[in-house]
DNA sequence: CGGACTATTTGGATCGATCCAAAGTAAACA
DNA sequence: TGTTTACTTTGGATCGATCCAAATAGTCCG
């Protein structure tokens, strides 16, 4: 058995080699395997003895790709300039894949996570029967998959007509986020962006008046909106609201956040990881979160359930996501604009402002 | 651009449409997709041409498959009985994955999820060139990748001649935990061991004597070895250790534990999720971590260094693991037993004995 | 027992590319 | 100019299965 004994070096058995042995034509193997029902009892058991006989365990997946066209998995493409590690790397990624997964594990297909930095060289090469994009800056970089005439969903930005599309309403989430802490009566407030292009922290001064436009994604934008509406709401313009713009996983963004709004008594943080970094940050200051300090951050992680004090942030629904848009590519061609609401999650890092 | 142009509804073009254009032969274009240096520049430049004319990207990754036999990609069967859903969400798993992805993006190889719950199913028709098994309980679950003639790496086990496999060497990594809490000056000990079948914690009493036979995998009773020497090396039975065996994602496991030993100085987990589970238990108990309680993990995580306090634990390696089997796949049919030595991560977690 | 039906089985064509040996071209040399 | 050599291009066979229409076997009923 742990040998290698005589079979293992005879080739590979194929459908034929199994059709002879057991006396039928292809064809009748081929339905034995793959319908079953069309083929009679003792035909069926005679073929799968000979199949065993052989150790043919079914019709070859590269063969059967080529003639039905369908290979049972799903692709995911990696935001752009990322590598495969680089997505499992990231929490909210992982979370996001995590809905992708469990869609896949409802109809057995295959996750495929597809490297493609250099930008098309991978999504032609890739054998899947759709795409998602996780996150993408133009629509032209889902053009292979128009041309290989994949099914593809992108998510995070509202396609339009002819592109499916799943995100969430991040300017209700962020809403969400700035009314809660205006609801607790804060009223000096500090705002944590996203810069998505790798440059260094830039401090956007309160008082300079300042568009949404200034932030890399459609995404980021909408947050900004929601942060905007809520604020107008009590009185607050935004632009008088001091905001740090940052990579997410820039080490001194914390740091300097509270260094240029030590007033700030209420953090909103486009992101979970941030918004960690500032509870790090605080208790390195001895600012006790949320007695002198409130943070609210965006997406959900489990790490924002377990760090100290537990992180209130507005549920992004990652997993939701996924789930949803692996099952679009699982149902066929797609081509809705799906939108899904946010939450928010209380937690302990927001509390009444301080006096 | 993003209306529906004819051209999107025309038949996907092939290689023969793309020859025709060009007016040469099949085997010409795809030279010139595949081999450009066996064509000329000037045939190349038409062919590109013609082929960016009717929309097409290169060879189709289904025909290429089955002519070549491979198809750039691989595959990752989760442990057994879990689902593509519960590796993703569990971090040791996703460490391991990590490793496996670095592999890929160095080569451009995708990263495929493999659904097998059911066993056989999902492996016999996936699309890889090489599989990993996480994590086995019998070997013979790896007959079905024999079968396909795919060459394959088993983690965690010594699978012997004629099967490759990856693991660390636990025994020596566990050696390494007791012994550095030996050398601390900790003489009572308490053992939070793995129970591999879903079942209830169970307590092992000091004084009844037992073998590591008990612990389910190898990989587990490898590190019951490993403490065993290491204590006996400072005068110590491990048999009059008390030990809990649990799952390690159950809940009770830590107050259990904490209640069944209550003078224990020096917990040794097998996992590091169990770790930090006994850290937030003992704050919980207002036992101060590692003043009062030293506690080592095995495996090391990105939480094992934010908790509080941070963990000193066994680094598993298991990003090398990973890393390390996804080049065996890649460089074709592997064959060595590899085994990665473990390192001790010295964090905050571990002191000197009380008084 | 024959005819009408239904249930099975079969061979040929096909999916889209790559390999390979043979044919065709061009350049190089005597 | 004729030949040898080197480089390109080509058509046919092939990878392993599935589909489909036609052929065969089997069943039921009058």
């Amino acid at each position: 058995m742990s040998y290698a004994c005589p079979m293992t070096t005879h080739p590979k058995a194929t459908l034929l080699d199994v059709a002879r042995a057991a006396g039928v034509s292809r064809s009748t193997v081929s339905n034995a395997f793959t319908h079953p029902e069309r083929v009679k009892p003792e035909m069926r058991t005679a073929v799968e003895e000979a199949a065993r006989g052989l150790g043919y365990l079914g019709p070859d997946p590269k063969g059967r790709a080529l003639r039905i066209g369908k290979v049972n998995a799903i692709g995911i493409i990696p935001p752009s300039q990322w590598g495969v590690a680089d997505s499992l790397r990231n929490p909210v990624y992982q979370h996001f894949l995590l809905g992708v997964s469990e869609a896949c594990d409802e109809v057995g297909a295959s996750l495929v996570v597809i490297p493609d930095k250099a930008g098309g060289g991978g999504i032609g090469a890739a054998l899947v029967d759709g795409l998602i994009f996780g996150r993408i800056s133009q629509l032209a970089e889902t053009e292979p998959a128009r041309l290989r005439r994949l099914p593809f969903v992108v998510m995070d930005v509202d396609a339009g007509p002819g592109i499916a599309s799943v995100r969430s309403d991040a300017r209700q989430g962020a809403y969400l986020a700035a009314r809660h802490l205006v609801d607790l009566g804060h009223r000096r407030f500090a705002i944590l962006s996203f810069r998505r292009d790798l440059g260094p922290p830039t401090f956007h001064a309160p008082g300079m008046p300042r568009g949404p436009g200034a932030l890399g994604m459609e995404t980021d934008q909408e947050k900004y909106r929601g942060y905007e509406r809520a604020l107008a709401e009590a009185g607050i313009a935004i632009d008088g609201v001091p905001m740090l713009q940052a990579d997410p996983g820039d080490h001194d963004a914390a740091r300097l956040l509270l260094d240029a709004a030590p007033e700030a008594t209420a953090i909103l943080s486009m992101s979970v990881m941030q918004a960690i970094a500032i509870l790090d940050e605080s208790r390195r200051r001895r600012l006790i979160v949320p007695h002198d300090l409130s943070v609210v951050g965006f997406n959900d992680i489990p790490q924002a359930a377990k760090c100290s004090p537990p992180l209130t942030t507005v549920d992004g629904m990652g997993r939701d996501k996924g789930y949803l848009a692996a099952r679009m590519i699982l149902e066929g061609a797609p081509s809705r604009n799906a939108v899904i609401q946010n939450r928010l999650i209380l937690r302990g890092s927001t509390a009444a402002a301080p006096r």
